[in-house]
DNA sequence: GCCGTTTTCGGCCCGACTGTTTTCAGTCG
């Protein structure tokens, strides 16, 4: 039991509370659900070492949700959750999954039709149900049809941002096991795919029953598909599958290249081997009967005669004949450009945010935090801007070591106009525009207000420039090639989301950007502390697409950056 | 259910958008 599975016990009270028509109690649930899954320190620690007093001291928990997390951590329920269950027993994270489909409409689906999951709710759309119930009509079943086709393509894979932290849990582990000299994620998540099937873990041991069974045996698994004496398959109470192979010394290499794939990219070696007389499988490479290279992954490329291509770059495409530019580094980047704090809608403070990025070894970071027409967040207005810059001036006395930058995720309007005057965005050190309405223009109409906004000289970043949210939302329509080439003219830099659920732009925008010259950034869209360490998703995404770190503007050391800020947006270049 | 330099009771971030309606509920962020 973590933070995780208490945080998401407190949403679901909370998605019943809405349900029952409690939405204060509900949202007081939902804010602390949210605080804690991504809270530093041990939830069920602090309560072992102070009792259910010290978690009420824990903002926005008080007697109620105290005793609930209490109750959760000492017997592993929560009745009231579990008799709202009954009242109402659906699968409402699956449900919830469905984008427009919120606790009011799952509540009336289940009276009138008796929906529980999304495969009773799909029959009912289709049955043409929906739409005679109140409240409800053609455009919003026709629309819950698409989210559940949305939902169906995408389940079974899983986010980056889920199954990495999951891996290299397991791979740690596994590390620990006697006997085990190496252990390696492999498979797309070593590719820094933005979407992983199953995890495979490949594991270098002179004793393999020892690590099958301390695999198997773990306490997050659901199910044992298989166990054997060198592979094991299991399915996690997650939903993911994991793999873990034990191989030999002498394999490893070769296991690795196999494991990591990509199939194409496989068949490609495969067949290159063929070419010279020489058979590749996961064990070695061979010549008859003769093992000629297997140990490293160097050594199997460099017997078949071509230098070794970055796991990103293993998909099937030209990397075999290919000479690689350097790729940027995972150790490359020396700040973040955007970052939103408890001005708006993020969890912590400017403080805060500033002190973990600087132990994180960033030399600067920029405070993004949104402005005013999205007022859900609370977004800034001008005036508030300008308080927010002169605590920054107070920040940056105090704080040494690291620069805050003064910053803006500027809203773009339907016009492509912002909503943020010309004079005050003057005077921020680093601005940022991005889309958050609107997101149905037609393709033309999007591109246009999109450059319009690029347009202007006080921005410097497109943020998130497609829109897209994994699992969840499309990207709007766009010509990206048309915003690409309006980055090159105008000196806007194009912004990698880091952040994994958006890493927008895509891999394959991103080469676009690359083949055209465009300047980029890579960014964490974080809104607490935890997400400040999420850039080795975009970067990730970089790597995929061949970027070399001379065309990332958070590359640079802060007196170049400062230059570069200083100098007129259309004479800016990072070359 | 939580919280207090506008309150220990009475509010609770709130505006845009959609699709349903004919003044509004639900969802999203």
């Amino acid at each position: 039991m973590n933070n995780k599975d208490i945080s998401d016990i407190l949403f679901a009270v909370a998605e019943y509370f809405t349900m029952f028509d409690e939405p204060f109690k509900a949202r007081a649930y939902e804010k602390v659900a949210e605080s804690l899954s991504s809270f530093d320190n041990d939830i069920r620690k602090i309560y072992k070492d102070g009792g259910r007093k010290s978690l009420e001291e824990i903002s926005g928990i008080g007697k109620g949700i105290a005793q609930t997390i209490e109750e959760y951590i000492q017997t592993g329920r929560v009745r009231e959750l579990e008799s709202m269950r009954k009242k109402m027993p659906v699968n409402m994270e699956e449900l919830r999954s469905i984008e427009g489909v919120g606790p009011k409409a799952i509540k009336t689906l289940y009276k009138k039709l008796k929906i529980k999951d999304v495969a009773t709710l799909k029959k009912a759309a289709l049955a043409g149900k929906i739409q005679k119930l109140e409240n409800f009509g053609v455009k919003s079943e026709q629309k819950i049809l698409k989210g559940i086709e949305f939902f169906e393509s995408s389940r079974g894979r899983f986010l980056l941002g889920e199954a990495l932290p999951i891996a290299r849990r397991i791979a740690d582990d596994l590390r620990n096991v006697s006997g085990v000299s190496r252990v390696e994620i492999a498979g797309s998540i070593r590719r820094w795919c933005e979407t992983s099937g199953d995890i495979d873990i490949l594991v270098e041991a002179s004793n393999a029953d020892a690590v099958m069974s301390t695999f198997t045996k773990r306490e997050d698994v659901a199910h044992i598909i298989a166990h054997g004496e060198t592979k094991s398959s299991v399915r996690l109470k997650d939903g993911i599958d994991v793999d873990v192979r034990v191989v030999a010394k002498k394999s490893f290499g070769a296991a690795l290249i196999y494991f990591t794939g990509s199939k194409d990219h496989n068949v490609l070696l495969r067949s290159l081997a063929i070419k010279k007389k020489l058979k590749l499988n996961e064990y070695g490479l061979y010549n008859g009967a003769r093992i000629i290279a297997g140990a490293t992954e160097e050594g199997v490329y460099k017997s078949l005669g071509i230098s070794i291509p970055p796991p990103e770059l293993r998909e099937g495409k030209n990397e075999l004949k290919k000479v690689f530019t350097k790729l940027i580094g995972f150790q490359d980047l020396r700040g973040d450009f955007q970052t939103q704090t408890d001005w708006t809608d993020g969890v912590d403070s400017i403080e805060a945010m500033v002190r973990t990025a600087k132990q994180l070894g960033h030399e600067y970071i920029a405070i993004t935090d949104h402005t005013k027409s999205l007022a859900m967040t609370g977004g800034s207005d001008e005036k508030k801007l300008r308080r927010q810059m002169r605590e920054i001036d107070v920040l940056n006395k105090k704080i040494s070591g690291i620069q805050i930058l003064k910053g803006a995720e500027v809203n773009i309007m339907r016009d492509g106009t912002l909503d943020i005057s010309d004079e005050v965005l003057g005077e921020l050190d680093i601005v940022g525009a991005a889309v958050h309405s609107h997101f149905n223009l037609s393709e033309s109409e999007q591109t246009e207000r999109i450059m319009r906004a690029m347009s202007n000289p006080h921005i410097d970043i497109l943020f998130h420039p497609t829109g897209r949210v994994l699992k969840k939302r499309d990207p709007y329509a766009l010509d990206i090639d048309k915003i690409v080439a309006h980055a090159v003219a105008t000196g806007t830099v194009l912004e990698i989301d880091a952040h994994p659920w958006r890493l927008d732009l895509k891999d394959d925008h991103i080469k676009r950007g690359v083949d055209a010259g465009a300047m980029f950034s890579i960014d964490t869209d974080a809104h607490s502390l935890a997400e400040l360490s999420y850039l080795e998703y975009g970067i990730g995404q970089a790597r995929r697409a061949g970027l070399s770190k001379n065309r990332v503007l958070n590359t640079l050391a802060l007196p170049a950056l400062q230059k570069f800020l200083a100098t007129p947006k259309q004479k800016r270049h990072l070359l």
